[in-house]
RNA sequence: GGCGCCGUACCCAAGUGGCUAAGGGAGAGGUCUGCAAAACCUCCAUUCACCGGUUCGAAUCCGGUCGGCGCCUCCA
């Protein structure tokens, strides 16, 4: 069965095939670093990895580009107010480029733990200023910008096929329903390529560009280091449906403006982590970090767990009930593998048989199948549990779909094997005082060995112990 | 106001015309145990928000009602 995504910009699904054989170029809308990714951003750059690493299962060479906005984004809407990272920056005493410095940093801290495979390129917005000039100009050459207000703007009354991927209706847009319209606009949804110094005194971050000194607008960074590392087309681009009606709808205006022809052709977009407050995000004021979780005691492979409980394109309800269940789930997959080493002295099967290859390719089409994980999920784990095939084949099959799922379930089983020596100790107390039927004083250490993180198992076989 | 998505057991959820409605968590009973924990076994939706319709057949398609969410504004 072959790949098949469901393309914003097509009729939905569609079979996945690349514009050049064996390769993909992957483009993924990366962070704003003026803040911690809390865990909806987070959600979507797992998915992102589900579709990485399912490419490359395919055997597909992966060109894996995420950028960084480091400049750019302005705190307040329709193209007022300060840069976020100014406010940021205040808040913190820190300077604009040590506050991006640090959250990038923070953020790519994240997604490692999260088990996320690092993209193949990760770009600076701030360190493409000349191609971004660059294709601003491109754009003025074919007649697609205007100046007015000491800002550049881009035309999208120039550009006919405007709001094509989110299927805007152009008579139908109410731009200011919401908002002040920039009075300076032709059309309201004209979007800014350069703003000018004349405009944001206190704009930290500026450059010298044919229209004046200043700054690029948002969406352009995307298009111009997506287009340098990947070319005027290809492949896929990825963010999170909050971008497809006013980003990635201008990234397409200016992108295929000034080439004049097709820019990318599979779009993906992930849904929303909702609490029960609705949308998370800074404003809401309901924002949780991966920090926050593992400071409640969960490893940031639970919160990746949880998100396999959800299909990429469905909204998933966060709750600490739920969490709290991804964990569970996690510990009693890891415990059923553990068993099934044991059964398995020689490890995880090399050929397997009919049973096995039925349930891995089963898993494999879920994965096909726009990157069903929470089906994948659930096959392996019924899979797992079928003990009419071989312990060493199950594991085997658990072991390879772990290259898709990366719940790094072998590094984690070992994990659980590395006992300290002062932990091993105080089993052997416990054992002794077992042996002696002081049971208090062997509660008493089940007790100290679980604050520290061991659990004790008696079993008829002995005594077991478990990192946590 | 416009556009879109969703509503499946106590909870998170898969399922997109036809085998017994995945899987996980929680819960109940049992085996085991000094007690626990874990593990294992068993049980846990004749039913898919509600009302109509199409069909031999619908959780799955169509219409309506109610409810929730998202986007329309920087935002994953």
């Amino acid at each position: 069965m072959g790949l098949t995504l469901f393309n914003t910009a097509g009729p939905g699904l569609e079979p996945f095939v690349p514009i050049r054989d064996g390769h993909v170029g992957l483009y993924c809308c990366g962070p704003t670093v003026y803040n911690y990714a809390h865990i909806g951003n987070l959600r979507t750059y797992v998915f992102e990895d589900v579709l990485r690493r399912v490419l490359e299962r395919h055997g597909y060479d992966v060109a894996h580009v995420m950028n960084v906005t480091d400049v750019g984004h302005l705190t307040d809407d329709a193209d007022e107010g300060e840069d976020k990272m100014l406010v940021g920056a205040r808040e913190r005493g820190m300077s604009v480029w040590e506050i991006a410095e640090f959250f990038t940093r923070a953020f790519f801290a994240d997604i490692g733990k999260l088990n996320v495979v690092p993209p193949t390129t990760v770009c600076r917005a701030t360190e493409h200023i000349p191609e971004m000039i660059e294709l601003i100009s491109r754009l003025e050459e074919r007649g697609l910008t205007y100046q007015a207000g000491g800002n550049v703007y881009f035309s999208i009354d120039a550009f006919p096929r405007y709001g094509e991927l989110a299927r805007l209706d152009r008579q139908e847009l109410r731009a200011g329903a919401r908002i002040a319209v920039d009075s300076a606009k032709r059309n309201p949804h004209d979007f800014v390529l350069w703003f000018t110094e004349g405009k944001f005194e206190h704009q930290a971050m500026q450059w010298d560009s044919p229209w004046g000194r200043g700054y690029p607008g948002w969406h352009l960074e995307c298009s111009a280091m997506s287009m340098k590392y990947l070319g005027e087309h290809f492949d896929i681009h990825c963010g999170g449906v909050d971008h497809v009606n006013v980003h990635h709808t201008n990234e397409i205006a200016q992108s295929e403006g000034a080439t004049g022809k097709r820019w990318v052709n599979y779009w993906l977009h992930g849904e929303f982590l909702i609490m029960p407050s609705g949308r998370m995000g800074k404003s809401e004021g309901n924002m949780i970090t991966l920090s926050t979780l593992e400071e409640e005691g969960y490893h940031a492979l639970d919160y990746r767990y949880f998100l396999f409980g959800a299909h990429y394109r469905t909204q998933l309800s966060f709750s600490v009930e739920a969490l709290d269940a991804a964990r569970s789930a996690r510990a009693s997959l890891l415990e059923h593998l553990r068993s099934l080493a044991a059964d398995a002295p020689g490890g995880p099967s090399r050929e397997l048989g009919h049973d096995a290859r039925r349930a891995l390719q089963r898993i494999d089409d879920a994965f096909n199948d726009d990157l069903n994980a929470p089906r994948a999920l659930g096959l392996l784990r019924a899979f797992l549990k079928d003990d009419t095939v071989a312990a060493a084949e199950r594991l085997a099959v658990a072991y390879d779909t772990d290259g898709v799922f990366g719940l790094d379930m072998q590094t984690s089983l070992a994990r659980r094997e590395q006992l300290a020596p002062e932990h091993a100790a105080m089993i052997v107390e416990r054992e002794e005082a077992r042996k002696a039927r002081d049971f208090a004083t062997a509660d008493a250490l089940r007790d100290r060995l679980r604050e520290a993180g061991v659990v004790i198992e008696d079993t008829p076989s002995g005594t077991k112990w478990k990192i946590v």
